[in-house]
DNA sequence: ACACACCTGTTCACTCTTGCACAGTCCCAT
DNA sequence: ATGGGACTGTGCAAGAGTGAACAGGTGTGT
């Protein structure tokens, strides 16, 4: 891990993501952002808290296609010309998001190689995290991609060490990041509490002891 | 679908990729391209053929994480510095590739804008791709998410109107892309046979009536 | 206080899925 | 031609998941 400025990261990243411009807009936890079908000027940059990402599927179901962070973009889409919104967009908890115009990126992208390397950058490593979701969704049980819902949603918010709250989220949307029934998910939180992986009265407390759900079973 | 230069798509694309300069290599149906784990200092442009990315789970399974076709990159993560291959490559049927060098093409990126532009789109699509196929993944069935993957296989050839041929993919290696069992898989293509989606004695033909193994059930 | 909506906890019958096992086929190499 | 290897076709018992139901908790608004 030593000599980091060797390795050569090829490109830059947005680091706080300053020079991005645009305003700063304050949601809370379970605010919504935009929603599916909804015109899509404008794209997102999380200065702070979290953001889950939903899709209609054509059935009734619907799915919760991204758990985004600080850094993280969204909305990024209509860049590509989609003209409205493919996904339904709300707040985890607490979130400063930066709105960035969509003619304005575009003009920063033409203009600044930074930006655009930087933009380049963040895609690709959107496109791993996809690659890795799939093979995860691919391989693992239901109980395993829980565990690991559970240990992203903490990430967001690592202020402690080896505990994080979440509160906000019901079973029935845990479900829907899982892939499985409220009923499913009931069950799994039981589990988890009774192996003390979790603590959960209210608000959700995740341990450190969680990562054993994935590795053994 | 008239006026479509009104619609100004907001950034270009790669086109038949000869702007991206590189050498073309051909494979065969089922040959190794790249394995995970080795060194990348190389992406890829498909100029004709398919690929399919497979990736190994911790535990003993192993997940294909995406079907390409022409127009499409891969091995791209080196450009974020990954500096192995999270993925292995194999041909699909046989294929025209374009291998590009990683510094190459990051002094495309600086200099023209244009790559950079098409690049940044090529990603967008893609991560909207990976969107898609999580939704799917997370409310499909087994059944449906096989009869997407063949119709993806069949959109992958598309010469014949109708019907398309695909032979080389075991049950098990199907198994892999949809996130099932052998088992399963002959099931389903064996049902699939009955009711004439699709036909199937030594190389496969996939119908457009396999289509209704999704929308109704 | 009341109805109402929304959440958790729990149960249950039914269906789907897995992981195995074994037989049959084809092709290849010895 | 014979055996090995890789593939398909099939069956089956054990396990996992689904969808629906119902009870109890909490909060909100009237």
């Amino acid at each position: 891990m030593k000599h980091r400025k060797k390795m050569a990261t090829p490109l830059a990243s947005f680091g706080a993501g300053a020079s991005l411009g645009g305003k700063i807009s304050h949601y809370q936890g379970n605010q919504n952002i935009y929603k599916e079908g909804a015109p899509a000027y404008t794209l997102f940059y999380i200065q702070e808290g979290g953001v889950r990402l939903t899709t209609k599927s054509n059935h009734h179901a619907s799915a919760v296609t991204a758990i985004l962070g600080a850094h993280d973009f969204f909305g990024e889409l209509c860049l590509a010309g989609y003209p409205l919104r493919m996904s339904t967009a709300v707040a985890l908890t607490a979130s400063s998001i930066r709105t960035i115009k969509k003619a304005k990126m575009l003009e920063m992208l033409r203009k600044k190689n930074k930006t655009s390397n930087s933009l380049v950058t963040y895609l690709l490593s959107s496109v791993k995290n996809y690659r890795d979701h799939v093979a995860d969704l691919l391989t693992s049980t239901a109980e395993q991609r829980l565990a690991r819902v559970l240990l992203r949603l903490a990430h967001l918010d690592r202020k402690g060490p080896a505990v994080v709250q979440i509160p906000l989220l019901s079973h029935q949307v845990l479900a829907e990041m899982v892939g499985t029934t409220r009923s499913r998910v009931n069950l799994f939180m039981n589990r988890f509490r009774k192996k003390k992986f979790i603590d959960y009265n209210g608000s959700l407390e995740v341990h450190r002891a969680l990562r054993r759900a994935l590795g053994s079973s």
